[in-house]
DNA sequence: TGAGAGCCGATTGTCGACAATTGACAGGCC
DNA sequence: GGCCTGTCAATTGTCGACAATCGGCTCTCA
């Protein structure tokens, strides 16, 4: 088993100011502030960033290759629009991603890992009666993160961690994705079961079962958008 | 089954000056002319091209994204290094994504795609004896590509034509890399039988065995360079 | 009234310049 | 002799400016 790297791919240096610029934008995006389509002003971010213009374009390039935003020559910048295919095709390519990894990760697990694990789920339920969304989904993802990272396989974690954002980009216009809370926390009892059995093929079925239910609530969903 | 694009994710569009930028950058480290780990001088490769630096830099950040090229702040651009076991993640990546988006395509495949793989194939048999590594690694890739684009996932596309970059950038100073191509051949028409036979699981078996292989002879000798 | 040509403000793409930082080199001190 | 320090060329990071281009608007004409 190969490990490219830890579970933290951060470099821990300090960040370009590109860089900070890259995640301010997809801050902005995800927070709706800059919607899908919309068209992403240089001048205007450099203003409102106190820099100049270059760094911002850098900050986009980055942006543009991780497929956050897509560049229209002489046109300008623009924050990339998602159809329903390729958000199908995002849930296809994650489930294939995250059966994968927690198959590599049942054999590097450790008692250590498994309690973080098992408290993530926790924190899951416990959050199912919150009411904060916003909460809701960074618990399920950090729980899909953590397992995804004991995979070992760090470029595996970085594809998932785009896929992530560009989704979470895509379909943050809808605001209530979390209908049913409890369901969704229910649903990772599962995987956290069959981690514990050490059982591969219940741990696929699970996160199938998991995922795909996502896949088909929230593409019909997105699907049947305003505009 | 969701398909985000066809199989050719070319725009159509003329590409940008940082995106020819960036092509060329890319070319040089595959064609070896930028060894991995080398610093990549703006001012240089702005004058080679003909252009200022800010070109070159909004380059140098696709690239970055892309994986292809890592910045170390007030140092510069430098094309990456790959260790073992980031190639045994990658390879790792390839095998999970390729059984998946060949499992999909078994149920989208028709004659005259088969008829193009089988050609493919044919032209790689043909290929065994002409001692040309390059077009065989070109018409390997191409079969592999071909394979992964009937899935209809635009997105794995993506992420395999990004993994399969960076491993032919960090493997270029490794020369001779197919020892025995009829052999190689050979382990392509398990592949192909099983496709015609619309046999899933052997059509795994088949991919697991022969990137599998290609991983265990190339991560060894990767781990086995001069520097 | 509707369509088309032409103008105009706004924005992008690129450039050259300047300040800041880096790594290397030479020189001095212990 | 080896290590530290100060200087210096080379390079990066950022900026403001300018030409080119785009989309929208208005004006004109049938």
């Amino acid at each position: 088993m190969g490990t490219g790297m830890g579970m933290d791919m951060d470099t821990g240096t300090e960040r370009d100011l590109p860089h900070r610029i890259a995640a301010q934008i997809s801050d902005g995006i995800l927070a709706g502030r800059h919607a899908p389509g919309e068209r992403l002003n240089e001048l205007q971010l450099s203003r409102e960033l106190g820099t100049s213009r270059a760094p911002v374009r850098e900050a986009a390039r980055l942006l543009e290759a991780q497929g956050l935003v897509i560049s229209h020559p002489r046109r300008g910048f623009f924050v990339r629009t998602l159809t329903a295919p390729q958000l199908y095709d995002m849930y296809d390519l994650r489930l294939a991603l995250e059966i994968h990894a927690a198959g590599q990760a049942l054999e590097r697990i450790g008692e250590a890992d498994m309690d973080r694990l098992r408290h993530q789920v926790g924190l899951l339920h416990g959050l199912a009666r919150s009411a904060r969304p916003a909460e809701q989904v960074a618990a399920d993802y950090a729980f899909h993160r953590m397992l995804a990272s004991l995979s070992g396989n760090g470029r595996l974690l970085k594809v998932l961690d785009d896929i992530a954002l560009d989704m979470r980009a895509g379909i943050a216009v809808i605001g209530r994705l979390y209908d049913d809370p409890a369901r969704i926390a229910r649903n990772h009892d599962p995987i956290l079961e069959a981690l514990e059995a050490r059982d591969p093929h219940r741990l696929a079925a699970a996160l199938r079962f998991h995922i795909g239910e996502a896949r088909d609530r929230v593409v019909p969903l997105f699907s049947s958008l305003p505009t």
